[in-house]
DNA sequence: CGCCGCATGTAAGAGGTTACATGATTCG
DNA sequence: CGAATCATGTAACCTCTTACATGCGGCG
């Protein structure tokens, strides 16, 4: 029995909604679920393999005049019991790893306006993401899913704008914050005090 | 040179903040900075002894009575330099991942009542953790942390409540649009529409 | 007496990432 | 003519997780 692993379900997951290609697959990705969810793209195609070889999915090779050959997977029944029983289990929160949090808490060792900088690239990231979610959600109507599949990924973009409006707004918090933070009632004053732990 | 790589400049960026054993930091990261940080304690032990054979800190066993022998490890100058420059450039974005994002999306395989039992779940974990958040906000004052380590952990502590926020008016929505998804208007219909791509 | 806290380590392996490799076609 | 698109693969490497290992002292 293979372990739980998000990788090979996410794969299996999109095989049970169409066969496919890792082409396919990579492409559907990256154009649809990119805003919480992606693959490295040689990594699909060994799960993909790997599907296959556990008997989860199935491939034929088609010839391609012209092209490369595409190998197309379809998820088998087993296959679609495994997905259905891991889709009914609790997801697994990843461990949390904000390295934007970690530079500025660390912050201490570098001047502040370097810690400001940090911020202000981050508001520019998050606006950019805001406009491409609203863009996205917008063309959502004009994309070939069917309604089912139209509701779940609008599901999935709501969060994704509510996240990237709550770092917006935090943003501007931060900035306040950092500027009080970094002006000394005395020029070049040092704060002697030490950390201490528990 | 060695590869960026956040797990050893978190490991040397507490080191700067004060000389700490294997043990220490792990305690550190899991009361202070598990909201948006964390590390197995295991690789803790590695990453220490990594930083020590690059020169960027080293260490010395202390002999305790009574108890096992603790390793103190301090940053070098060389660390210094290390960390330094590494909070210098852009934090890099992780591959996003959400896996109940996911199993949303996928969710057309198995009941609505499943997936609305994944978000409740959601809400509770969400819940919790503000309450969590909240908590420490207030107990922050009292830690023996400076002035600057305070402000900066309250930064952090300012977008978890923020993100966490956002996730509960989203749980509030997704169970109102899910609800809609899952009423069709005769008992057992299926939608016989076909996805496609591009 | 058994469990918890202190304190570190090793080794195997999972779960990826990245550089390298190939090769035809289409488009500007 | 060069770059991008289609299409997959291998192999080395990195990062981290997990199971296993040790051992003392204090507390209920």
């Amino acid at each position: 029995m293979p372990k739980p692993n998000a990788s090979r379900y996410a794969v299996l997951g999109l095989l049970n909604l169409e066969p496919s290609s890792g082409y396919d697959i990579k492409q559907f990705i990256e154009s649809s679920l990119g805003h919480f969810w992606s693959e490295s793209d040689r990594w699909i195609y060994v799960t993909l393999r790997q599907l296959k070889a556990d008997g989860l999915a199935s491939g034929r090779a088609q010839d391609q005049a012209g092209r490369p050959d595409r190998i197309v997977y379809t998820i088998t029944q087993s296959g679609r019991r495994a997905l259905r029983s891991w889709l009914l289990e609790p997801a697994q929160p990843r461990r949390p790893r904000n390295e934007l949090l970690l530079k500025l808490f660390l912050g201490q060792a570098i001047p502040a306006e370097a810690n400001a900088k940090h911020i202000e690239r981050h508001r520019e990231a998050m606006t950019d993401r805001h406009e491409q979610l609203g863009q996205y959600e917008r063309e959502l109507p004009e994309m070939g899913l069917d309604a089912q599949s139209r509701r779940h990924l609008s599901l999935t973009l709501r969060l994704a704008k509510r996240v990237t409006a709550a770092h917006l707004r935090w943003c501007d918090e931060a900035d306040g914050l950092l500027k009080k933070g970094s002006r000394p009632s005395k020029p070049r004053r040092r704060a002697p005090a030490k950390r201490a732990r528990r």
